[in-house]
RNA sequence: GCCCCCAUCGUCUAGAGGACUAGGACACAGGCCUUUCAAGCCUGGUGCAGGGGUUCGAAUCCCCUUGGGGGCACCA
């Protein structure tokens, strides 16, 4: 296991859905190690179980990764040395080294029937004492009973004849193990019927094929690892070394991120797979840096960093090998944070696409409307996801606003005096040119003569203008409506007051 | 049922025997700022799951319990 290999990591997802958040953060580990060392990031496509196939998915990988800023060295559509880079194209090889293993006493032929396994299964569940798994029923065939199957011409699968005796010892970077008891491993399948390797002998002749130096890939494979090991020796191939990094569970902190399960509060729906992620407004850059703080830490002091950072420090070893919950609010927060750094130009530009689906008004008239580029500076440090901020600005965009009349009137105030300060108001606005280095003061001047505080004047010509309570700040709103807009909708305003007193 | 992994504030984490009266961040609460809402700044509370060891000394090492998670497929 020792290793002066030049580091070679992959990922090496199965096109059977959408890129899982939790893949993600594995890929990104991935990434950051190979960036860190200046080695080699690989993507392999484990595309074996031909039934749970999905066309779109291996699209969606690519986009993901390349969304994220991940990109990879080695893989479908950049090539590589290694290749093919599908497994469904690497049949023979799987075929070559089964029939090795067969010939070498390490492997053999087993024609079980489903309905046998079946049996087996249930009757071990019954008995409740032992592991579920395989009773090596083939594995001690006599030659005539195997030229009989032969023969027979039935399926047939290859399966690992696992020591029956002794322990395996393994290591991982990250926890220490205990030596796994031999007897535990049921002489898993390596070959299936269908003539598809089965995802540990794909992975294993791969990782080896590619040279693979480090294996980090999710909790949940542990278990496997005696059985890879076993393998490994039996062809007699040097170890990579392993790092099993921790699941992410759901925001509860109770069983693991999955799809169909409801955030706890709120009812809201909880976003597995990344392209959700990117679909609810948030930035790449954002969605980087928080999977980097899941399960490893850049530093004690703060959770921001850049990816030059993140690369600069990384290390398989410090990753953390507790499971956490998916800390939702605080990607809320971070990705608030990496929009307020975003230049004006940029975030219009990324939020646009947004805003013209909430509101149906075509992208390029959206970005032709004078207001836009005056809107999205107000809004900036006041939404967390792109998603957001339509609700806050729609009044510079449509013809018309609604609201309630009576939320026009400021607070101790009644309606005629209100309608008084309006018209006041709206004097000065039809008067002055429209800046507001010139209308701030302005403005602040007349509450002092009309004996009103700052905040119930403009309240009043918030209301007026945006038909909001909460609107963006003032004046920029003002700007973006343009006079004429503004006077327009200080008449309507009148006149509703008017109905009102 | 069998096997394995994990365990620090509500949450994400720092901590690799003495520098810990346990640090940071998010969230939360209060305050400041203020044209609403935010943002920003300041302040605050809350944690080493429990029990045994080892040691002069334990969040850090060992054991047990508890809790959580994962695996036991011709799925990956």
């Amino acid at each position: 296991m020792s290793d002066n290999r030049p580091v070679r990591v992959r990922m090496a997802p199965s096109p059977t859905g959408y890129f899982h958040l939790g893949s993600a953060r594995t890929a990104l580990f991935n990434w950051l190690f190979a960036r860190h060392t200046g080695g080699k990031f690989i993507l392999r496509v484990e595309d074996t179980d031909r039934t749970r196939y999905v066309p779109d998915s291996l699209q969606d990988i690519v986009d993901s990764l390349g969304w994220l800023g991940l990109d990879y060295d080695e893989g479908p559509g950049v090539g590589g040395d290694c290749g093919p880079y599908f497994q469904s194209e690497r049949l023979p090889i799987y075929h070559e080294w089964s029939d090795w293993l067969i010939r070498a006493g390490h492997a053999y032929r087993c024609y079980c029937s489903e309905e046998r396994l079946d049996a087996l299964r249930r009757e071990q569940a019954a008995r409740k004492d032992e592991a579920l798994g395989y009773d090596r029923h083939c594995r001690y065939l006599t030659a005539a009973q195997r030229s009989e199957h032969e023969a027979a011409g039935g399926p047939s699968v290859v399966r690992f004849a696992m020591p029956t005796e002794g322990q395996t010892s393994f290591t991982d970077v990250l926890r220490k193990l205990k030596p796994w008891e031999n007897s535990q491993v049921r002489d898993p399948v390596l070959i299936k019927s269908d003539g598809f390797p089965t995802y540990h002998f794909a992975n294993v002749i791969d990782d080896h094929f590619m040279a693979i130096t480090h294996i980090l890939r999710g909790d949940e494979w542990i278990s496997s690892v005696p059985l890879h090991v076993n393998l490994y020796r039996a062809f007699g191939w040097e170890m990579p070394i392993y790092a099993h990094v921790p699941l992410i569970l759901d925001p509860s902190g109770v069983g693991k991120l999955s799809k169909r399960k409801k955030r706890a509060a709120g009812d809201e729906e909880l976003l597995t797979f990344v392209r959700e992620y990117r679909e609810a407004g948030y930035l790449p850059e954002a969605m980087f840096n928080f999977l980097a703080i899941m399960g490893w830490s850049y530093s004690p002091d703060t959770d921001l960093f850049t990816r030059e950072q993140a690369i600069a420090k990384f290390d398989i070893a410090d990753i953390n090998p507790a499971a956490g919950a998916l800390p939702m609010s605080k990607l809320d927060w971070m990705n608030g944070h990496y929009i307020r750094q975003l230049a004006a130009a940029d975030l219009t530009e990324r939020i646009a696409p947004f805003w013209s689906q909430e509101s149906g008004i075509p992208l390029e008239q959206l970005h032709a409307d004078p207001a836009l580029p005056i809107v999205v500076p107000l809004i900036q440090e006041r939404i967390k996801t792109l998603a957001e901020g339509w609700d806050l600005v729609d009044f510079a965009f449509v013809a018309e606003i609604n609201y309630e009349p009576t939320m026009l009137i400021a607070k101790g105030l009644n309606a005629a005096q209100t309608l008084a300060a309006l018209k006041s108001l709206h004097r000065v606005l039809a008067e002055l040119p429209f800046d507001e280095a010139v209308l701030d003061p302005a403005l602040r001047n007349l509450a002092g003569e009309l004996g009103l505080k700052v905040g119930q004047l403009f309240g009043i010509l918030r209301v007026a203008t945006t038909g909001k309570a909460v609107a963006p700040p003032l004046f920029g709103s003002l700007l973006a409506l343009g006079r004429e807009r503004v006077l327009a909708r200080c008449t309507r305003a009148e006149e509703l007051l008017r109905a009102l007193s």
